[in-house]
DNA sequence: CGTCCACAGGAATGACGGGCGG
DNA sequence: CCGCCCGTCATTCCTGTGGACG
């Protein structure tokens, strides 16, 4: 009883310390991703651009479909958001019939996920399995004619599922206007990958690349810039030095230029200045939140692993520390089995061992290359991608697999 | 110069949960 | 309610392959 009373004590003071002002944030949000500033530094072009292409819908008359390159963090899903806001509120004002949607097309996973989710934002409920792919298309059809909308759609990361499922969903999408007596529905596609045009049918890519646009990685000055622009919306005055954003910036830009993962780094960085109770974000602070930022992404995924993929990442962790072992896939299937056994589980085959060794190296966790050996076969060898301790330290996390690390 | 290793990875199959039309 | 169809995920089957060895 009396340790509840303690405890609620402390529950209290951490609700109630929510209301209190911070001394490091005035605006945490500021920080987000999916936060849309009134301002992108260093993407007024591409806003003028994109503005222009999509403009005619305002007039109900056709935009030209439009595709955008560019890598991580260089701001192509934020122009996108900010034009979308900036349609959808005039398209109000004009009593224009617009809908705009966004979809992430590697979030959503498959096709069937993409039609679901275009209906969903275009006010139309889809069961989440059960159909077939094609009757979803055609009840968003209908819905279209039924409420005659103008569509406007970007499909975010469609190299994804292009590479995961092929080019149906696109041919269906670029062929979809066939079904309306006038032009209905146009797109923006955005890939990570410039040379995503080259695996493309020239067909589709004729239709869906009317108009192209590429981004490029921002420099250590722009990053700079923007960050600062955030940092003043984010946190009181005299919290967060230039100095500091200036470190941030040269860091983040020689490391991958990527503007989402400057902006967490700063985020984070305040976190840690504010947890340690100090008034302003040290240089110290952005290293220390470095290393969290690395923990916490090999924590996260490693803690929602399926069991199967958990046992066998502790495979490659014993072979691993096996000096004379050659981290071979073969070396860690008869680890893995020897492993899953004494655990009372069943045995998954190599074939299935090998798609989740693919999947544990698209999460970063692992790496491999493929290694021939000539006479004695062709294999991959392995290797982590992030430190030991910090695989062990999640796996370790409440887990009935203790003790299996020796 | 052909063989053959030790796997990779594409394609087919099965099991399952679910919607739809009748 | 039934029989049918669908997508999804895990599994199984099977073909393909770069290059050291003999």
């Amino acid at each position: 009883m009396e340790e509840a009373r303690g405890s609620l004590e402390v529950l209290n003071k951490v609700f109630d310390n929510m209301f209190l002002k911070s001394s490091i944030f005035r605006n945490r949000d500021a920080l987000r991703h999916d936060y849309i500033p009134n301002h992108l530094p260093h993407r007024e072009n591409e806003i003028k651009y994109v503005g222009e292409v999509v403009a005619p819908l305002l007039l109900h008359n056709k935009a030209s479909n439009l595709f955008i390159y560019g890598k991580p963090g260089t701001g192509k899903t934020a122009v996108i958001r900010f034009v979308f806001n900036a349609l959808s509120k005039k398209a109000n004002e004009l009593r224009a019939n617009i809908k705009c949607v966004l979809v992430n097309s590697r979030l959503e996973g498959s096709e069937y996920r993409i039609l679901a989710s275009i209906s969903r934002q275009i006010g139309l409920s889809i069961p989440f399995t059960g159909l077939a792919t094609a009757e979803v298309f055609r009840r968003i059809v209908n819905h279209i004619k039924a409420n005659n909308l103008y569509l406007l759609v970007a499909l975010d990361e469609i190299d994804v599922i292009v590479k995961k499922e092929g080019e149906n969903l696109l041919y269906e999408l670029s062929r979809i206007n066939e079904n309306f007596s006038s032009h209905r529905v146009s797109f923006i596609g955005i890939s990570n990958e410039i040379t995503f045009k080259q695996i493309l049918d020239p067909r589709i890519l004729s239709t869906l690349s009317e108009e192209e646009l590429v981004f490029k990685p921002y420099s250590s000055d722009e990053l700079f810039d923007i960050l600062m622009e955030r940092a003043r919306e984010a946190f009181h005055n005299g919290v967060c030095d230039p100095s500091v954003i200036r470190y941030i910036a040269a860091l983040s830009a020689s490391e991958h230029g990527d503007a989402r993962r400057a902006l967490d780094l700063l985020r984070v960085s305040a976190e840690t200045a504010e947890r340690g109770g100090k008034r302003e974000i040290t240089v110290e602070c952005v290293q220390e939140a470095l290393r969290k930022i690395e923990r916490d992404q090999v924590n996260e995924v490693i803690r929602t692993l399926p069991i199967q993929s958990k046992v066998l990442l502790i495979s490659i962790l014993k072979n691993l520390r096996n000096p004379s072992a050659q981290h071979t896939s073969g070396e860690i299937y008869t680890e893995y089995r020897s492993l899953v056994t004494n655990l009372g589980l069943e045995s998954l085959t190599d074939r299935r061992l090998s798609s989740l060794l693919n999947e544990l190296e698209s999460a970063g966790i692992i790496s491999s290359k493929i290694v021939n050996m000539g006479r004695y076969g062709r294999t991959k060898k392995y290797s982590l991608s992030v430190p030991q301790a910090h695989i062990v330290e999640a796996l370790k996390e409440g887990d009935l697999l203790n003790g299996l690390l020796e």
